[in-house]
DNA sequence: GTTCTGAGATTGTGATCACATGGAGGTATG
DNA sequence: CATACCTCCATGTGATCACAATCTCAGAAC
């Protein structure tokens, strides 16, 4: 708590980075929809006994990253077909928004730092990782939302994208992707161009892309 | 967002107790922006170790219901100019889409018991019970978008409700409202109408009412 | 009057424990 | 062979405690 020395790591505090890191495997799909976890284990994983590990969960479970049965069991949720619909619909509406948002302020250097990332997506593809699918696939967006400077909203797609976590590795598997997001380049050449409705429609295009190959 | 209560039966989980409780004076503007909670505190109101107010704690903390300093010491938002721009922006976003969806389902009984409630909120204004208020118009609210049959949705728009709560009951002391949202018979009558556009406009015009009058 | 200091009180954190509940798996019974 | 039952283990819950960090505020120093 007080090891301010070091400049960018933030609290040291055990449940936060017991949070944090199980927040980001999830969010990434490390865990399979449906992944039974226990306090204990939970507490084991990390060396630390149960009550920051019960603090994490809770925490995990109010963002609706983990599901509590009426017992008190936590898991990872396993989604309705309605839930995907319905969360790729707030992904539209929430990425469509904050793309319009970031656009006037999305200059050169932003938008070759998503071109990078984007040949990144591309190597995950190849090499058939599906974590670093989805970690770089998030980077893409974050890096351009964060330019909109409304970080409730982008909370609130980071939310989504927890939500979405493990079951977006499930699809990947059943997506057998060998080409990155076709819709990245329509999103990029919005960018260049300004073109704001442009710009909406391939953000809206690309995060409903991965329902589209699950109800066709 | 909430756990899925059977509707009869009572949680009798403490922790939950405490956080459905808490969740709801929030919400409704029971408390002021800025107030400082202590764990102790929270256990000694509702007869509990500090175990299960930390873990209601936690989850509002999650929600954004309450803020936590460096040091873990907690309270209630209290939000800038910008980031309640920005929640209103949400509010408009999701509710809309919320509107539009219940819009096909909204039947006659529906629209009653939304004029019903329009009432309530009349004679809460005419009391000047900002509470009341507060809460018989996000019951109004509510009771339309419980028709969309989206969940998620509604669940993120009860996020931004529960981080507006306090702010909203000091902004309610400003307002020195006399009437009633004038925008709820622009709503009721677009959805007798059956009018989408003219719904979407109402419902947008009256999440956002507040914020203007703040600017302004 | 203002600022600094330091001691005491307050507060969050994490570990541990007793307890009740629920689930899994084996056994008996039809 | 299937089903009901029962026992034991695993798991979540809540209370309590020791501890460290932090806040508060009275009093001293300038």
């Amino acid at each position: 708590m007080t090891l301010t020395a070091r400049p960018t790591e933030a609290t040291t505090v055990a449940h936060d980075r017991v949070f944090r890191h199980l927040r980001s495997r999830i969010m990434h799909g490390d865990l399979p929809p449906g992944q039974a976890l226990t306090l204990r284990g939970i507490g084991k994983d990390y060396n630390v006994s149960m009550t920051p590990a019960r603090e994490a969960a809770r925490r995990l479970v109010a963002e609706g990253a983990l599901t509590m049965s009426s017992s008190g069991r936590i898991a990872t949720p396993e989604l309705s077909n309605d839930r995907i619909e319905e969360l790729a619909a707030l992904r539209a509406l929430l990425e469509v928004e904050l793309a319009s948002r970031a656009l006037p302020r999305a200059h050169m250097a932003l938008i070759e730092r998503m071109q990078i990332i984007n040949t990144a997506i591309a190597d995950a593809v190849q090499r058939g990782d599906a974590v670093a699918y989805i970690r770089t696939n998030l980077e893409f967006h974050r890096t351009l939302y964060l330019r909109a400077q409304a970080p409730a909203m982008l909370a609130m797609a980071e939310t989504v994208w927890l939500q979405m976590g493990p079951t977006m590795r499930a699809l990947y598997g059943r997506l057998r992707r060998t080409e990155p997001p076709q819709f990245h380049r329509l999103i990029l050449a919005a960018l260049k161009a300004g073109d704001e409705p442009g710009l909406r429609l391939a953000v809206r295009s690309d995060v409903t892309q991965g329902l589209r190959m699950l109800a066709g």
